[in-house]
Order: structure tokens, then C-alpha cells, then sequence
DNA sequence: TCAGTTTAAGATAAAATAGTCTGAATTATA
DNA sequence: TATAATTCAGACTATTTTATCTTAAACTGA
């Protein structure tokens, strides 16, 4: 089981996160990204597709062609992505999964996973890719295998 | 999607949250249990056999029979429920999915998440299903449908 | 003891998610 | 213009999760 996001999801993340260590325009091939992220291509392959026809990503065919950004990194965020890819459901049900659970009928965790579901939030929104992909440039604060 | 349990934890969740109002040693069957929460007849028995097996119900067969709390309402927690079902993972993986992810090699959200993960433990800990129950008893904190 | 009620267990089915394969379309470049 | 590299698209397979069905076993109470 993966621990929040889908695999999907947490593929999605991580290949956006690799883009944006590029200069910008620079095309990056699936093949690369495999290589680099250890994901199936195929798989890799479609979640590209997926998210370059929502927009976060452009595509080009042929030699040298491949994937970039397709917005300013400093307008996406990891919330966009798992927006894309999984849907936002988590900001709205109950985390033990009441269909009744509310303000006025709360289940036993109601107010306390309130709080933690705003700073899981805030912990997608606060930042944008640029500025995470400033700090992982840092060699100490990689999280890519060479 | 389930937000952050698989659907059988959810229901595992619950079905223990609705025994722990019950009185002790009262045995309630999977048909009082699947008709209050909703929960698929057969889908549901075999998560109870799952959690019997394991110790946290007791069960028993024949007319009157039914499953209850199978340790002290004091002494369960919705970790150790989460424990049976989906494991806790959770408690040393990186949410982005990164296999390299480390305090020595963070991802990008290494940290926040860290503080996060150990906000849901603790939330998952600090409260026994018996005083969940006692404030689940007063109507206003009801989570189950009549 | 017998009938009815309940859990136990295992096989099966359905749906969702993850992953693979193949061929077509596009494009850079030699 | 021909070739090779790349994404695009769709069908297919595999695995995991969710759900159902059926029969057996255990138990209660009449």
C-alpha cells in the first residue's frame, strides 16, 4: 500500500519534481526518467501523457523530443499534481471513512484530523516546484539516485 | 479512493468503535453491525474473523452469539486496528514515494511530513476506544445512523 | 435431541489499480 | 528524403482490493 497518494500519484510527483531540476525548456525523454526514477516505462509513459493533456506538462515527438514543464514552475505546486492525478477527496471525507461524520456529528478523530488535513494542505500549497527544486540542487538535499 | 486507510481498515475502525459503546461482554452479530454502518455482510465477517484471529474481538457461534471487544476498551487503540489491517507503513515511508528518501537525503517535504506523521500516530494513540466511546455516547457525538 | 441461528472457511467474482505490449504518428537530423 | 527516435493511443495482462456465495461447524434454547 502506498502511504497517502496512489502509486500513480506518487510517480506523477516525482517525475514532476525531476523536471523541474532542468533549465527550463530543456525536454527530458521517459527514457531518462525511467532510468533515473526506476518506473516502469509504459506506466511512466501514460501518467506523462495524462498530465501533459491537464496542462502541468508539454510534450514533443521525435529525436531529442520529450517532456518539460508546461506552466512557470513558480505556479505549480504539489497540490496541482495530486489535483491531476488522484483528486483532492481527502481535503472534504473523514479519515475513518463515516459518510455521516460532520461538525455536528463528528466521529472521534473529527477536530483532530481537521487540523492535520489543513497542514497536509498547506504542506502541497505552501511551496512551489521551483523552490523545492532550488533546495534539492543542493547536493545534501537530493532525492534522485545518479 | 479511501483517504488514508484501505476501505477494510475503515471498516475495521468502525465496526470496534460501534462494539466499544456496547456494554461489556455484550456480543452484537454481523447483522446488527452491517445494518447500522452499512458495511457489505460477508465483507465485513471476514475482517471480524481477521481481527478475532488476531485478538482484539472475541467471538462466538449459535444463536446470541456475535462478536465483542476481545481485550479492555483501555487498552485498544485505533493504532493497534490499524496495525491488524493495513499495517503501518506509514510510520517510515516517504509520502512522495521516493526509496532513497532519508534525513541524510530528504525529499522535499521530508521534514513537514515527518512533523504530520507523527501527528497522525499520535492521534492514532493518545486516545483508548473506551474514552472515544464515552464522548461518542453524548448524541451530539454520534457518528453512527440509527 | 432437533431446529434455527450464528460464525468459520474457502472458493469465486467483480472492480480498481498497476504494469506491458504493439503499432501508429510525429519530428529532428543526417 | 530516409531513418531513427520519440511520444500517442489502444488493447491487453497481472495484481491487489473489494465483495459475494456456499457449505460446514458450533452453539442455544425449546
Amino acid at each position: 500500500m502506498s502511504i497517502f497518494f496512489s502509486r500513480q500519484c506518487e510517480y506523477a510527483l516525482q517525475a514532476v519534481m525531476y523536471l523541474a531540476l532542468k533549465p527550463e525548456g530543456e525536454m527530458t525523454s521517459i527514457k531518462e526518467l525511467t532510468k533515473k526514477l526506476n518506473i516502469p516505462y509504459h506506466f511512466l509513459a501514460k501518467i506523462l501523457q495524462d498530465l501533459t493533456y491537464k496542462g502541468l506538462l508539454k510534450s514533443q515527438k521525435g529525436p531529442s523530443g520529450g517532456f518539460a514543464l508546461g506552466m512557470q514552475p513558480k505556479d505549480i505546486t504539489l497540490f496541482h499534481i495530486v489535483e491531476a492525478i488522484d483528486g483532492v477527496d481527502f481535503t472534504n471525507k473523514c479519515v475513518l471513512g463515516f459518510p455521516e461524520c460532520s461538525g455536528k456529528n463528528p466521529c472521534a478523530v473529527h477536530d483532530k484530523w481537521g487540523g492535520l488535513r489543513d497542514q497536509i494542505y498547506d504542506m502541497l500549497v505552501s511551496k512551489n516546484i521551483a523552490q523545492m527544486a532550488k533546495e534539492m540542487k543542493k547536493p545534501e538535499y537530493r532525492a534522485f539516485v545518479d
